[in-house]
RNA sequence: GGCAGCGUAGCUCAGGGGUAGAGCAGAGGAAUCAUAAUCCUUUGGUCGGGGGUUCAAAUCCCUCCGCUGCUACCA
C-alpha cells in the first residue's frame, strides 16, 4: 500500500497581507510536498487561512467593512500567491467556512466529553489597548492612582470575564512524556529546549472562550461564547480533512500528519496546546512539528515603517517563480534566522542555475543537436568515468537528498545537487567531446549519451525546487509526462538511443545584479 | 528582568575539545562544446570582547556587548 504523507502550513492570520515570510514556509511546504510525490508518496498538502478574532475584527471595522467581507477579501489575497507561486497544495481550509465550524465544534465536544473543559471566570488586569491581561505583580499604581502595565504601560482596569477553561494544568506530565517518547516531534533543537522548559515550568489552565466579542465560532450549547482563536485555528488541520463531517474518509486517511510546518513564533500553540487538545479528545498527535525562522532584509529588520517589506510579487518579479523558491532555500538551513541579501541572490541563482545546471544542459543538448542529427546518440561501451557519473546522478544523488529531506535541511539537499552539476561539468571539460567529434566519434557519441542521461537525471531531482524549469528541461529531452518520479531515475527508463529531441533553448536565463529593493 | 538561540573569511552560511570549512565575490592559469558559461590553482579568518577549565577551546564554563524569538490566552 501507498504510505501517506499530510504536510500543512500554518493557516495564515488575515489582519495584514502576504509577505516574504509567508511566502517562504509555503514554499518549503511545498517542495517538502513534491519530493515526496515524486519519491511515491501519496500526498496532501494543506495551506489556507485563520480568520477569527478580535484583531481581524478591528481590522474590519477600520476599513469600514463587515468582517466576512473583510475576510473574503484578504484570503483572497493569500489564495493568489499560491498558483503564482507554484504551490501544489491539495486544499484551502478557511476557518470561516461551514466545514471549519462545523469540525472545530464536534472538537470541542470531543475535548468536553473527556471532561477536560469547565466553566470559570477569568478575571484580572485587563489592558484594553494591549488586548491581554496581566498577573497583579505585572502590573504597577502609578501617581495618578491608576494601574498601568509594566511592560506596555498601557492602562488597566479590572475585569471578570465568564470563560470555558481547558486543563492543560493536568497534561504537563504527559505532554513531556510525549516529547520524551518522540523525540522528533519537535524541531529544530532550539525550539525543543524552549517549548520543554515552558512546559516544565508548570502549565495552567486554558481560557479557550471569549464573550467579549462574536467574531469567532460560537461554543457548541453556549453560544453566547466564542471558541479561542487557537482552538478555532489549530483544529484546521483535522477539520479540512473533514473531521467530524459526513465523510470523514480524508482524515481516516490522512490522520496523523507527518508534518506541521510553523514559525519559530508559534512553536507553544503547536507543540503544547495542540498535542493537549488531541490527547484529550482522544485524537493521534502529529508526527513531526518544524519551525522556521525569520528573514531579516540587507542586514535590517522588515517593517513597514522602512518601507522593506518583501512581498511574493516582488521576488517574483526580480527573481522569477523558480527562482525566488529557489533563493529562499538554497542558502539558509530550514529553522535558522537568515538575511536576505539581493546581490547574493543573484549571484546565487546566476552561478548555481544558469552558469552551473543551465549551462550544463545547454552545452549538452546543443552538441548533440549539432552533432548526432537531433536524437539521442547511441552510446558504446562505458568507461569507468562513465559509470560513475551515472551511478552518481541516478542512485547516490536522490539518496542523499532524501536524507536531508528528512532532516528539512533543503539548503544540504542543494549543496548534493550543485556538487553532482559540478561534477558533470567537470566530465563535460575531462573528456571534451568537442575534440572526440574529429578524434573519435563513436566515443563522442557514447559521451553525450551519458551527458544526457545525467541532465535527466538531474532534472528529475530538481523538480521539486524549481519545477516549471525542470520540467521545461525534461521536455527538452522528450521525457514524457508520466516518466519523471524519482523512480523513473533507473537505468531501466534511461533514454532511449534515436529519440528525436527538440531544439535546445535556454531554461535558466542569466540575471542582471540590480540594487536596492 | 527571566528562558532559549545566534554572533566563524569581503558576503551568505556550515562545523563544534586536537594543526580553521563551503559557495559566492577577488587573483592567476587552461580550454573554447555552451547562457563569456566551464575546468584547474589560489589570496583571505588571532571563529563578538574578556576571563576560566584542559596537555589542547571556535567547540565546555563564567561574564560583558550586540541581534532574534518566547515570557500564557495576543497568529
Amino acid at each position: 500500500m501507498t504510505k501517506t504523507f499530510y504536510i500543512t502550513t500554518p493557516i495564515y492570520y488575515v489582519n495584514g497581507d502576504p509577505h516574504m515570510g509567508h511566502a517562504y514556509t509555503t514554499i518549503a511546504c511545498d517542495v517538502m510536498a513534491r519530493f515526496k510525490r515524486l519519491d511515491g508518496y501519496d500526498v496532501h498538502f494543506l495551506t489556507g487561512t485563520d480568520e477569527h478574532g478580535i484583531k481581524v475584527l478591528q481590522a474590519a471595522r477600520d476599513g469600514g467593512v463587515d468582517p466576512q467581507t473583510f475576510t473574503d477579501q484578504v484570503s483572497q489575497k493569500f489564495q493568489d500567491i499560491l498558483p503564482a507561486l507554484n504551490i501544489s497544495n491539495d486544499d484551502f481550509i478557511r476557518t470561516t467556512s461551514a466545514r471549519h465550524k462545523k469540525g472545530a465544534q464536534v472538537l470541542w465536544e470531543a475535548i468536553a466529553k473527556s471532561g477536560n473543559i469547565y466553566k470559570g471566570g477569568y478575571s484580572g488586569w485587563y489592558a484594553v489597548r494591549d488586548e491581554a491581561y496581566y498577573q497583579e505583580d505585572e502590573t504597577e499604581i502609578r501617581a495618578d492612582g491608576k494601574r498601568y502595565a509594566l511592560s506596555s504601560g498601557a492602562e488597566c482596569t479590572w475585569m471578570e470575564e465568564e470563560s470555558y477553561f481547558f486543563k492543560l494544568s493536568a497534561w504537563g506530565d504527559r505532554l513531556l512524556e510525549f516529547y520524551d517518547k518522540n523525540p522528533d516531534f519537535i524541531g529544530p533543537e532550539s525550539s525543543k529546549k524552549e517549548v520543554i522548559s515552558f512546559v516544565k515550568g508548570g502549565l495552567k489552565d486554558l481560557s479557550i472562550s471569549r464573550t467579549t466579542f462574536d467574531w469567532g465560532i460560537p461554543v457548541p450549547g453556549d453560544e453566547k461564547h466564542v471558541m479561542y482563536v487557537w482552538l478555532d485555528a489549530l483544529s484546521n488541520y483535522i477539520t479540512a480533512l473533514g473531521y467530524g463531517s459526513d465523510d470523514d474518509s480524508l482524515f481516516q486517511k490522512f490522520w496523523p500528519a507527518q508534518f506541521h510546518a510553523v514559525g519559530k513564533e508559534i512553536t507553544r500553540f503547536h507543540c503544547i496546546y495542540w498535542p493537549a487538545f488531541l490527547m484529550a479528545a482522544n485524537i493521534a498527535n502529529p508526527e513531526r512539528v518544524f519551525a522556521n525562522g525569520w528573514w531579516i532584509m540587507e542586514g535590517q529588520k522588515m517593517s513597514k515603517s522602512l518601507g522593506n517589506v518583501v512581498t511574493p510579487e516582488d521576488l517574483i518579479n526580480r527573481y522569477g517563480v523558480d527562482g525566488a523558491r529557489y533563493v529562499l532555500l538554497r542558502d539558509l538551513p530550514f529553522g535558522n534566522d537568515g538575511n536576505f541579501v539581493h546581490e547574493n541572490a543573484v549571484n546565487r541563482l546566476n552561478s548555481d542555475m544558469s552558469n552551473g545546471f543551465g549551462n550544463l544542459a545547454q552545452r549538452t543538448l546543443s552538441m548533440i543537436n549539432k552533432n548526432c542529427g537531433g536524437q539521442v546518440p547511441t552510446p558504446g561501451d562505458l568507461s569507468i568515468e562513465d559509470q560513475a557519473l551515472l551511478i552518481e546522478v541516478r542512485e547516490e544523488l536522490i539518496h542523499e537528498m532524501r536524507k536531508e529531506f528528512e532532516n528539512f535541511r533543503f539548503s544540504a539537499a542543494l549543496e548534493h545537487f550543485m556538487k553532482a552539476v559540478n561534477h558533470a561539468n567537470m566530465y563535460v571539460d575531462r573528456q571534451a567531446p568537442w575534440k572526440l567529434k574529429k578524434e573519435n566519434p563513436d566515443r563522442m557519441a557514447t559521451v553525450l549519451y551519458v551527458l544526457a542521461e545525467t541532465v535527466r537525471a538531474l532534472a528529475i531531482a530538481i523538480q521539486p525546487f524549481v519545477p516549471a524549469s525542470a520540467n521545461k528541461m525534461l521536455d527538452q529531452l522528450a521525457i514524457t509526462e508520466d516518466a519523471r518520479t524519482f523512480a523513473h531515475l533507473d537505468k531501466a527508463h534511461a533514454l532511449k538511443a534515436g529519440t528525436a529531441l527538440p531544439e535546445p533553448q535556454g531554461v535558466f536565463p542569466r540575471l542582471e545584479v540590480q540594487k536596492a529593493a
